[in-house]
DNA sequence: ATATCTATTTATCACTCGATAAAGACCGGC
DNA sequence: GCCGGTCTTTATCGAGTGATAAATAGATAT
């Protein structure tokens, strides 16, 4: 089938990547599934989806545990975005703006329903990959706002306090659980992701200049 | 085994009681259990755990479903305080000092593995209690909390805005961050639930006066 | 002590699950 | 045309699922 759609080329080619395209669909459909049903539900179903029979999946995948380890490395690790980190460390704009622009993008990959489930999901079955991935946030989000938000004040000493994280990690899960509200729940008050990015901004910011104020 | 335990009461009330205490025993420990491993857990791993044979618990519900309901509703509803509207309307007190009584009440409550846990999995399985709470929420928390917040500051319309609804929300949803944090993944850098309360209400409170200062 | 009623267990059904093996279908090269 | 290899399906296994019915144990009342 997909050799008659697709324009001829080298035959070996052509057959492995239309082998890894299948493979590719797979993944892409068992995420959505996955995501909306959770993982325990049925290969059985997947397949139906797929418009596949079952054994099928097993050429693809040697277990179900692979196929979901599949499923968290595309979400979690491909959906990353590296150019995360130069947008924090951009230096020519004030941190706010920075910070605006980053959450904007942020939010561009983790408000989905897909993402948001899969990571609940996971988070619930203790798959190691949440810690991994909150540690991630932290060491490559978080710890590098917080340095800038230093840079910016004149300190000469970078090291972020517990105090200066916790506080990240509030403006944080502000953002996040507005997605989890509106993606989970679907009970959010405003569909208005830039409200709620630039004030929860603003709280953050106002907290943690407050913080080198008065000490 | 129960009445060898207790000193001797009615025989009719007796029996009825240790029947509904049995029935409280499968309840709670359907908690525990469903809460740690989902509710796609077996009826069979639960019977175990509880030292009694699987087709006994048919004996107290009718079925599975059934059984979680109970959960749910033990869960969600009866640890549900009422005197949380009176904390939060007590005009005796200045507002930050209610809302810090409250919320450290409410984190008592909901900082916990079990009720975090039942609360994702259930919002996960798409289950309609989900939104009734988050509803209550909205109406018997964060509603009253804005319009506290425009009492005291003196204005005749308390009706709360868009805007402040989802201000309250980046607040609750950043306290409840942390314990999501601490409970599910427990990667909270902080093991002060205080101090995330306290500078959570102060951005809170920050945002919601600028509301109002320059407009 | 025995009959009665309830709590509990044993045995089992029909179904679904993940996974495997074997048979069939399809496509390229010759 | 046929042949060899790959993709896909059919058939099936053993284990586990929610649920039910019948058998048993254990207490209560007389």
């Amino acid at each position: 089938m997909p050799s008659a759609r697709e324009p001829k080329t080298d035959p070996k080619k052509r057959k492995r990547l239309s082998s890894a395209e299948r493979r590719e669909e797979f993944i892409a459909k068992a995420i959505e599934f996955f995501a909306q049903e959770g993982f325990e539900s049925s290969t059985r179903e997947l397949a139906r989806r797929l418009g596949v029979t079952q054994p099928l999946l097993y050429r693809y995948f040697p277990s179900k545990e692979d196929l979901i380890a599949e499923v968290y490395k595309v979400v979690y690790v491909n959906r990353w975005r590296d150019e995360w980190d130069a947008m924090i460390a951009d230096r020519s704009q004030p941190i706010r703006e920075r910070m605006t622009a980053f959450y904007h993008s942020y939010t561009d990959v983790v408000f989905r329903a897909d993402w948001m489930r899969i990571f609940l999901f996971s988070g619930l079955k203790g798959v190691d990959i949440n810690q991994r991935y909150l540690r991630r946030v932290r060491e490559r989000i978080l710890d590098p706002i917080v340095r800038e938000c230093r840079f910016e004040a004149g300190f000469p000493d970078l090291t972020p306090s517990a105090a200066e994280i916790e506080y990240a990690w509030v403006l944080h899960g502000g953002i996040y659980y507005y997605g989890v509200r509106r993606l989970i729940y679907e009970s959010a008050e405003l569909d208005n992701k830039s409200f709620v990015i630039e004030s929860s901004l603003d709280a953050f910011l106002m907290e943690i200049a407050k913080l080198r104020g008065p000490g």
